[in-house]
DNA sequence: GAGTGGTCTAGACCACACA
DNA sequence: GTGTGGTCTAGACCACTCT
């Protein structure tokens, strides 16, 4: 192979994804290691690195030390997805955005709940239960818990006004969390707020979010009907 | 701010992290440029950048040329979600993986399905319905519209043996691809699939795969009930 | 032991976006 | 114009892992 200029890393992993889909490097294959590449590239071997190390998190290539970089078997494994702000959700769709707090109150949660938070019994809870909507029709109907234990200064904030999200975003410390997606069948309540029969089928977001070992708060989330959540892969 | 000595850049992200949770940098605020905190941090500027680079596709800062870096606002932005490999996920819960063709045949797709692929009026499709199961209790309904203007070879594969996934995985080549989630009631056929009521809630996932401007494959999956796809944020 | 990717450095230039 | 992030380079050393 001549050599080439590739100058920027784009190009590079432009080159090698071309080289992927082309087959001439085929699934579960390897590949030259980083300094060929670099003299066939015409450029520094720091450059191959970062173009090859993008596709690795991508999930396109499967590097170790020693043993080389392969072209992966299962090239698509990951999808980067973007958790919607429902304020910018709706607004880029041109709708009016509401938010209305339904029933704010202290208040003990389900034990499921509690263990989920790895909440201490004495811990102290707030619930927060709101609509948001779009152009005046239901979007989202939010069931929240937030533990005062953690986050003591939400016990005199006013959550009529501001989303509790909102809120919990600028003034609350927040480490790491999990997320996890599901279907659910509408109980009386739920259908109620989103207007919709009991039964219908939702589209649910359930969150935990931390501050270190503390939870802050567990979030449960009611999508209209027949929303759906899209990415690229 | 005394000097101090960071000498790799997750110990710089680790740093960064740290200033960001105890609100040292506040969500909005602008953090100092990259040479000051190269300077600070005892190390090489490069170094710097790729700790703040890596927070940036976290979606924890944001930066902009001239404009400089600032903590974002809404700091859960993306979360990487793993699609799940269905046979590795089935298999990683220590339950016997099972694969069932129920219907393999040419046939004309719906209009919705035919437009969301961009397909020429003329192109042929192949239908191919299954099941996978956990140790023997269905797991996953399928339905699949494979291209094969596109994909010729799949006319004369025989995809009663292998997942139709596995074999395109295989042999198709893939550039990009949309994929989408949500919730949809149980029809009867599903229901029967997946030996639950109708009208159940279901999670759907529905993946298009394309070879530059030519769709390969749409592809609906329905979950068995309650399944939960889950991610770290 | 040895080969590979992972990272750091110091310096340089570029591209963009703001004044 | 000017300051910021974005990137490239050449060389070096380290860390892992395979043999």
């Amino acid at each position: 192979m001549a050599k080439s200029d590739f100058k920027s890393w784009q190009a590079v992993q432009a080159e090698v994804l071309r080289r992927i889909h082309a087959r001439i490097w085929a699934p579960g294959e390897m590949i030259p290691n980083e300094q060929a590449l670099a003299e066939e590239f015409g450029c520094a071997r720091a450059t191959v690195n970062r173009a090859l190390q993008s596709l690795s998190e991508a999930g396109l290539l499967e590097r170790r030390r020693k043993a080389g970089t392969r072209v992966a078997l299962h090239p698509v494994r990951k999808a980067t997805l973007e958790i919607p702000v429902l304020r910018h959700e709706i607004e880029r769709q041109g709708a009016k955005y509401g938010y209305k707090a339904l029933r704010i109150a202290e208040e003990a949660p389900p034990d499921t709940v509690r263990e989920a938070m790895r909440a201490d019994v004495a811990d102290r809870f707030l619930q927060v239960k709101s609509v948001q909507t779009a152009d005046g029709a239901p979007f989202v109907f939010e069931e929240r818990w937030v533990n005062l234990s953690t986050v003591p200064e939400a016990t005199k904030e006013d959550f009529t006004t501001i989303s509790a999200n909102e809120w919990l975003v600028r003034y609350a410390r927040f480490t790491h969390g999990q997320i996890s997606f599901g279907a659910m069948n509408a109980s009386e309540e739920v259908a109620g707020q989103l207007d919709v029969p009991p039964g219908t089928a939702i589209f649910v977001i359930s969150r935990i979010t931390w501050d270190g070992p503390r939870a802050i708060t567990h979030v449960q989330q009611y999508f209209h009907e027949g929303y759906r959540m899209q990415t690229e892969l």
